[in-house]
DNA sequence: ATGAAAGCTCAAGTGAGGTTTAGATCAACC
DNA sequence: GGTTGATCTAAACCTCACTTGAGCTTTCAT
């Protein structure tokens, strides 16, 4: 055994590079749970620093925290991913990105088929028959290309 | 001339698509220009059908409502684009498309990198180590993995 | 034993891109 | 001229992923 086998906030948060303040958001949202010290002050398993890396890892490739708990709550017992997990996990990213690669390919195509058109016709342009509406799901902020790789992906 | 060459804002929202409330938001953004009648209804031209389209293909191609209205204020006279004016503002936008598409498949290399590593090492993960700040959008400063990556410290 | 550094909670703020609500007014048709 | 549906304004509300601040407590090294 290591002589320190808890963490504290800080240093999880050093190890993976976050704020501390996203590292009490995670918990709150359930993506992480944390033990308590006597004082009430958070201790975390070293293992963590790896839950975390996951989290920032399935960030940016476009999960929002919501589907990344999921992805956590699928483990067995609420396990941080190993390799084998991380292996699963990550071949499915890569069909999400392959996804989005796509998506993005047929939308540069029907921007070809209008350079030199500049129809800008609703009827007729096919970058506008793309049926996104589907994609605009509630009153929330819409995710856009740049902001996040690509949640675009979705519209098709 | 038309019977009626100025339409309401229900007729403009109807023929793009779009909520009556997003025209006024964009009005209100500055995007669009009404006109009124003497009890204070909006009334709009018909090619704002085209600058509303306008504004919601750029919106697709990922163009935030600043940057669109930057784009139209670069407009003469603040006219409504023609086939010449999208011609070379599409143009650009396919410039756009083509880096986030190179982005997106260098994510891909890096992920076909980790499948079956499982690493999830911090020093180790090419995922980790990219500078993608086209991600950071939205509010505060945000602790992205590329912007701090010299902080970062190993995961054990 | 002490003082700095780190941690705690809870509430409110951020920003994009809008929507919703409420109560009042306008325009069009009969 | 009356009814009905469209429109008006202003402010509040929404999501997401966090950050910031205030005011207080715990921990650790010396």
């Amino acid at each position: 055994m290591h002589r320190t086998d808890l963490i504290a906030i800080g240093e999880l948060a050093a190890r993976t590079g976050t704020a501390v303040s996203a590292i009490r958001f995670y918990e709150a949202k359930g993506l992480l749970a944390a033990l308590r010290t006597g004082g009430g002050q958070r201790r975390f398993l070293r293992a963590d620093i790896r839950r975390v890396s996951f989290i920032l890892i399935a960030q940016q490739m476009g999960l929002s925290l919501d589907e990344i708990a999921d992805e956590l709550a699928r483990l067995p017992a609420g396990r941080t991913p190993n390799a084998a997990d991380w292996t699963r996990i990550s071949t499915g990213l890569r069909a999400r990105i392959d996804a989005q690669i796509a998506a993005l390919a047929r939308t540069r195509e029907l921007l070809d088929n209008c350079i030199g058109c500049g129809c800008l016709s609703l009827r007729k342009c096919g970058l506008y028959n793309r049926e996104d509406k589907a994609a605009q799901r509630g009153a929330g902020p819409r995710y856009l290309l740049g902001d996040r790789a690509g949640e675009i992906a979705e519209v098709d």
